[in-house]
DNA sequence: GACTCTATCTCGGTA
DNA sequence: TACCGAGGTAGAGTC
């Protein structure tokens, strides 16, 4: 990883077009070949940025960086502080847990966390628009439409409306319940889903963790 | 700024759990007291990150970074190989160019882009829910409610069915047609559309530029 | 402070 | 490759 403290102007052109007028900056050019634009502040974002990959031509006091769509990052140096290389090594990468992913995987384990007699017909069941979570049929044997959220807002509500909308006219399929599933939920997400016909219901990240040893503890 | 090359273990602790094992890697630390955690590689983003405002502190071989909502990073130092800090300044920012905004404000001064005969009755038209980008009217003096985005998705067609949904009901301008503009679309918000009864149209922003340069040249 | 919407979103998955 | 959806989205603007 180069890292380089200097005065400088930058220049991209591409989505949009951005400026940058003379000040002290950091440009970090990581091993990849991406290059980042960063001032004293503002959070982890970049004033600016190439990622890789891209065509890297340094012409002294500037340097012009291009992507394959066009895009181009001009960065000119009026007075470089400091540049230094340094050899970081590959990263092992970051472990995440509790995702949605996880909650969906907890879930389609234990149907029955979504209501009695629940059982899982497939996850990640697709339509015209775009994949259901999960699909479940209730103790009555109906179709159930599942959507599983971390934090359950008024645009979960409209994702599994417009899924709703195609399974509705899908013959095998309808009619069909809605079910929004959520740790926790914002109020206008409750009356939204309450207007649309859609159930909510809360569940617990640990209780179906719990759910899941004790099920294989069985087996 | 602070910048520290180091061995190091991070932990996050907050709206999801993240870990980093053992590995040489930068901490950015920035003079509104952000922290961020780069390898050497994966674009601009950071691996684990820390935003202003916090509580800093330095625990010798740890720190522990701690913000209001009660979340956490924590960094294990193994070995630091550099630690160097640089003065900056303030940094006069970013000027932009190209965004939504700007598109919006070529098509007030070029309504005949969305189609012939259109007219601009007003921009931002607010509504209870919001503001419609555009309200015009077409050849035949119907009312057309225009979304003004850079990319046609699914969200910008559930934005403007809210908004028809409330101007249909205003007698003053009912009926309404939505209309929804983009430099491009996907197909799924193409799809979406055609069901809800909303046209789409593609721009080019080149194009609406040199309408206006030629508009303004006429007076 | 809460809500809304944009973003050179980034990033990972999948067809 | 393109498309789609999640995100510790962040960040800006508004109320």
């Amino acid at each position: 990883m180069r890292l380089v403290i200097a005065r400088c102007v930058v220049d991209y052109v591409g989505r949009l077009s951005a400026h940058l007028p003379d000040a002290v900056r950091l440009i970090m050019v990581k091993s990849d070949g991406c290059v980042a634009v960063h001032a004293d502040g503002g959070a982890y974002k970049p004033l600016n940025w190439m990622n890789a990959p891209n065509c890297f031509k340094d012409e002294g006091d500037t340097w012009a960086i291009t992507n394959t769509k066009g895009e181009q990052l001009q960065i000119s140096f009026t007075e470089v502080i400091s540049d230094k290389t340094y050899e970081l090594g590959s990263d092992p990468g970051l472990q995440k847990d509790g995702v949605e992913a996880h909650l969906q995987e907890l879930l389609a384990g234990a149907p029955e966390a979504l209501g009695e007699g629940f059982k899982l017909i497939r996850r990640e069941h697709q339509t015209e628009i775009g994949p259901v979570d999960l699909l479940c049929t209730d103790a009555e044997g109906q179709t159930v439409a599942v959507e599983v959220k971390r934090r359950g807002e008024m645009d979960s509500v409209e994702q599994l409306s417009r899924y709703l909308e195609f399974l509705q006219h899908d013959q095998l399929i309808a009619p069909v319940r809605g079910m929004l599933v959520a740790q926790e939920f914002k109020q206008q997400a409750k009356t939204l889903a309450q207007r649309r016909n859609i159930e909510w219901r809360v569940v617990d990240y640990d209780d179906l963790r719990g759910m899941e040893q004790a099920q294989s503890r069985l087996f």
